[in-house]
DNA sequence: ACCATATACTTAATATGTTAACGAGATATT
DNA sequence: AATATCTCGTTAACATATTAAGTATATGGT
């Protein structure tokens, strides 16, 4: 995840008003002659997920949590209790980087880990009441600023747009 | 970036047969009580372009080459010449990424800094011979990569991809 | 010329992404 | 039961993301 997209829109905000055009002039140019490198599907995707992004990051950043670990939260108030590696999959995020963010988010007190009884490798995740709390507090600002997103989108390419991503998600190499 | 989405793919694939039973019929209830935690755009745009990435992966690895080294290099051979702050903004890529990104790739003999003589502050960076001809083993095999992507899905739906994406990313908060 | 301000790049500190390897616990096979 | 194999979570090592602060250089107004 890249920054805010505001970041990347100062480029040509620079120098004197001579430069500016001139470095603007040269950048058209340069744009002209490469289309594809910023047509790439995967770099759109990366943008477009920022794009989104900034929608909600003010507000967890507010709370002081990070993207990944609101997933996990997310993730745990509706499933309850879960096992590592479940999150992970739920949450995308690979077992090494989960294991920093349970730590993290466990020394915070946000949730507690417990080893499963059955099979001693297994560690169970759930939430602290404490996390419960914050979740209620942020999950309708958050929702509020995903309907100010979708609602800028007619409910159509909504619906296209989510099939579309199912269809590349569930590509092969 | 997380890892190739099959990783994801086998969290039911452990414990005796029984259990993988009752695994998953317990994620699957929980899938059906949670739809709104996937259908999240932003995860969904994540998991999209972890998909498409995994196309090109193998080829950047076997080069020795990470994703965001690749999207560097791309950038300057078409653009011969550019300053750091340009090369971020094309990439999306931060600043203090870039410092570090630039620092590897001159060490492995990639690509070469000099000083502006107009302005001392800026540093401008191009490709060496070695990282050209780099770029012109590895850009064939990609682009055939690419052509794989898009051959799996239909021209209009991928205009439409394109388009709704285009979208996405002007939006402001 | 002088000073306040702005800009380009870097450094620092912390969190996460990514691959490989490790250790403890479970399974399967003999 | 003994051994090899598999699985889960973790650690290690390195690269990148993110925000804040720092350094050198430029610019603008006085």
């Amino acid at each position: 995840m890249f920054a805010e997209a505001k970041k990347y829109d100062t480029a040509a905000a620079s120098g004197t008003l001579e430069q500016q055009a001139d470095q603007a002039k040269s950048l058209q140019r340069k744009f002209d002659q490469m289309r594809k490198f910023n047509d790439s599907i995967p770099l759109k995707l990366l943008k477009a997920r920022e794009s989104t992004m900034a929608f909600f990051r003010p507000i967890l950043q507010e709370a002081g949590l990070t993207e990944q670990q609101w997933r996990v939260i997310r993730a745990l108030n509706e499933y309850e209790e879960l096992e590592s590696k479940q999150l992970a999959e739920l949450c995308c995020i690979l077992s090494p980087s989960l294991t920093g963010i349970i730590n993290r988010l466990e020394s915070q007190g946000h949730l507690k880990r417990r080893k499963s009884t059955e099979d001693q490798r297994r560690v169970l995740i759930s939430l602290t009441d404490q996390a419960k709390q914050l979740f209620k507090e942020l999950s309708p600002r958050l929702e509020g600023r995903y309907g100010d997103l979708t609602n800028q989108i007619s409910k159509e390419k909504l619906q296209q747009l989510n099939e579309l991503l199912s269809e590349i998600i569930h590509l092969e190499p």
